[in-house]
DNA sequence: TGTACATCAGTGAACGCGCGTTCACTGATGTAC
DNA sequence: TGTACATCAGTGAACGCGCGTTCACTGATGTAC
């Protein structure tokens, strides 16, 4: 029935932490399987970490802060995937880097798509505004930010408002992964990448 | 306990059909109000209309299909709105429509978050191949096509990649509604205006 | 005009299920004396 | 070196709940004769 299940062995002496990041895990795999969260289980969580359902509560105090732990280490992938793309293009080119951030967050986001939705969900984990704030979504936000800025420290324009162009980035991008998943049509990513370079021409200038 | 629940009187005979509509409408609401498909129960349905659980399944075969029917009459309400809209522009101006539409769907999108969130969710709803053929998203993207079309005809030209233009409208106020839902900011729905026309400046020239 | 019957709209009770969470526990291992 | 004890990682059984769905039914009303 279960794969690891039966085997795990216990964690050894000041080492309960590990567990924490099993879980973690778990929930992230779960949820690309399953596809959203509330069809995501405590039960099936532990069920696929091998160990019983009570022993998530050593480390979360309840389902709210599982995902919305998971929620984090999945933005932080997302971050990391970006910069980490950003760092493989010419350090004096900022589009040719904003280009491979765009990308990047669309590779992420098509390939996983129910944990990337939840960067986007949080009406389903009621949280206070004091998390909110701390939202990622605010951090990404900056992020386009940036990059804008340094092409235009490049010499390149920015098109129209300069206050909207990240919000026109981020929503033409988050938009379009979107509709990626819901139409049916074949899944080929160069489509997303023309897209990205698409939103790029009509968005800067020399 | 229950408002309306406890006087509903049974429909006379022959117009069984008329709760059909009452448990789309009910369903409609109670979307709102719980915020995902998956947090809606047919028995709280039920209770919205006034009516015992199993009389759904007189008009619904199961929950799959009161909910796809669901999605149906909210796609055919935002249709409705953006064809309005169009309508009450100027006839000749085929630019004052496209805005007209494009703000008429994101003042659709903000009003009813979780019915709009519906239409872009096939995850949760498991149909088959040939009814995702038939959804409403394929006819967004057509109307948003013929717009273009409409303003090219008078003489406007469209910015970068004809073929990508509908996508890139659409992606963009797709994504800008998602994000207005996520960020935690003051909810002023001249943004979206200025942000539709910021698009249209954007993708549209003379 | 009366009555047996079919049709129709809708129901009450029950089914089995998986869920989140709580509780008191187990048993291995390091530590103090 | 031995042993009592505290700490730690993790568990088994149970709780009450609401769910989707099925079943055999009820009772009003129109229809055929």
């Amino acid at each position: 029935m279960s794969e690891s299940a039966a085997v795990r062995a216990r964690n050894p002496r000041g080492q309960g932490e590990r567990l924490r990041e099993e879980l973690l895990r778990a929930t992230e795999r779960l949820l690309e399987e399953v596809g959203s969260e509330d069809a995501l289980s405590l039960r099936a969580v532990a069920r696929e970490a091998g160990v019983a359902a009570p022993s998530i509560y050593r480390h979360f105090s309840d389902k709210t802060e599982l995902v919305w732990a998971t929620l984090e280490v999945s933005y932080e992938r997302l971050a990391a995937a970006m910069a980490e793309a950003a760092a493989r293009a010419a350090a004096d080119d900022p589009v040719a880097r904003l280009r491979a951030q765009l990308r990047a967050y669309c590779r992420y986001a098509v390939a996983h798509p129910a944990t990337y939705r939840l960067l986007y969900e949080t009406r389903q984990t009621p949280v206070g505004p004091e998390r909110l704030a701390g939202h990622p979504a605010g951090l990404l936000v900056r992020s386009w930010q940036r990059a804008l800025t340094a092409c235009e420290d490049a010499g390149w324009r920015v098109r129209g408002a300069r206050s909207e162009a990240p919000y026109v980035l981020w929503s033409a991008v988050h938009g379009r992964v979107m509709l990626w998943q819901v139409m049916p049509s074949r899944k080929d990513t160069r489509r997303l990448d023309r897209f990205v370079d698409e939103m790029l021409q009509l968005l800067l200038e020399r």
